[in-house]
DNA sequence: GATTGACTTGACCGACCGGTCTACTATAAT
DNA sequence: ATTATAGTAGACCGGTCGGTCAAGTCAATC
């Protein structure tokens, strides 16, 4: 009785593409949809509504970070510290290939939806918030890691991932608003030196 | 000719709110006149459209932090680097007085249309691109300061400011995400703590 | 007191919004 | 072969969007 099909698929590809490029209420679900190739019913169909594909979109961009921006910087056999500053290069990187790509500054997804929702669509910021969570607990974990080998002292590594995450985050902001990937290469790295002591 | 008239004021006053409120997309043109008390005809004599009443809302949220947060912070007679510090306690008290306000925690007004419109409103981008330099200057002074009395040595002013910058509008995003004023208490003092050397 | 022009009023526009609905198709289970 | 059902198609809904416009009001100028 089911037919396997890709329109979930594609919807949610869609809609990554879409509101990445632009922002939650630039793309209307007519937009998502003729773009994924797939008419309104299917999309209703599969998607109760806009909010609830923007947060399955979300967990998307979120496995997306954790496979090919951490998972990538982790890949490589080297100390806590370096992984993390792997993560920047990476960054950094990604960056500066959207630009070259499409001429912006896309940003950080997360944030962009964060920012622009967190007042008006409450379980999408309870989703980003979640996802945050989780990022910072990455972090937190190479930090404790770091200092199970000595290489930092006194530190409140929880505390001091978030605050490495608030700064990424702000850092890739200032970016796209001044639409220049060069101000990743220069601020990011100092990331790694960010210490919120106990 | 002229009958002086306060409903420009009213309109960018209505407009401020609002949008600080919600975002740009989700407060539309009516609302802010019925918020202003103003018909839309008025509206549309004082601002050819949208975009443009908003560039004018985001030199005023400019001026606000100027006065009331940066302006305020350099009132005691401190050293410049307790002047920073200072601008983090009374960020975060305002941060704390909006979410008991409202429920919310609102963020930065500037960093709040940064990213909802620097891919899609170019002249807004460029706007917001140009007080974030404003501030960021503010900053640099300080740091110049500090650097005159021998407070901190081999630093590059410009890119720390510029760092500060970054991670002010982080903090201040990761705690909208988590709707906890908290946030700003625990992480953004560690801003002065922040270093890019030469 | 006639003229001028800044300002106000509110009806109106086409386009688009998120979402609904009914009819239809295709396939798998019986 | 019949039935059940997942999925597709696309017309349609009321409401809202940013923006326009013609008509009018009022105060300052001459």
């Amino acid at each position: 009785m089911n037919r396997p099909s890709d329109t979930q698929e594609r919807i949610l590809n869609s809609a990554r593409e879409l509101i990445y490029a632009s922002s939650y209420a630039d793309v209307g679900v007519a937009s998502i949809c003729e773009h994924a190739g797939v008419k309104k019913g299917s999309f209703y169909h599969f998607f109760p509504s806009k909010s609830d594909l923007t947060r399955a979109v979300l967990e998307t961009y979120f496995i997306d970070i954790k496979e090919r921006i951490i998972g990538q910087a982790l890949m490589d056999d080297l100390p806590p510290l370096q992984q993390l500053q792997n993560i920047t290069q990476i960054v950094y990187e990604f960056q500066k290939q959207t630009k070259e790509q499409t001429g912006q500054i896309l940003g950080c997804p997360l944030g962009n939806l964060a920012t622009e929702l967190s007042t008006t669509d409450e379980p999408i910021r309870n989703k980003i918030a979640n996802i945050f969570q989780r990022l910072q607990e990455s972090f937190q974990l190479l930090l404790e890691k770091a200092h199970e080998r000595g290489d930092i002292t006194d530190i409140n590594t929880e505390a001091t991932a978030a605050a490495m995450l608030a700064y990424f985050e702000g850092v890739i902001m200032m970016a796209k608003t001044r639409n220049d990937a060069e101000v990743v290469k220069q601020l990011l790295p100092a990331m790694v030196n960010i210490r919120i002591t106990q």
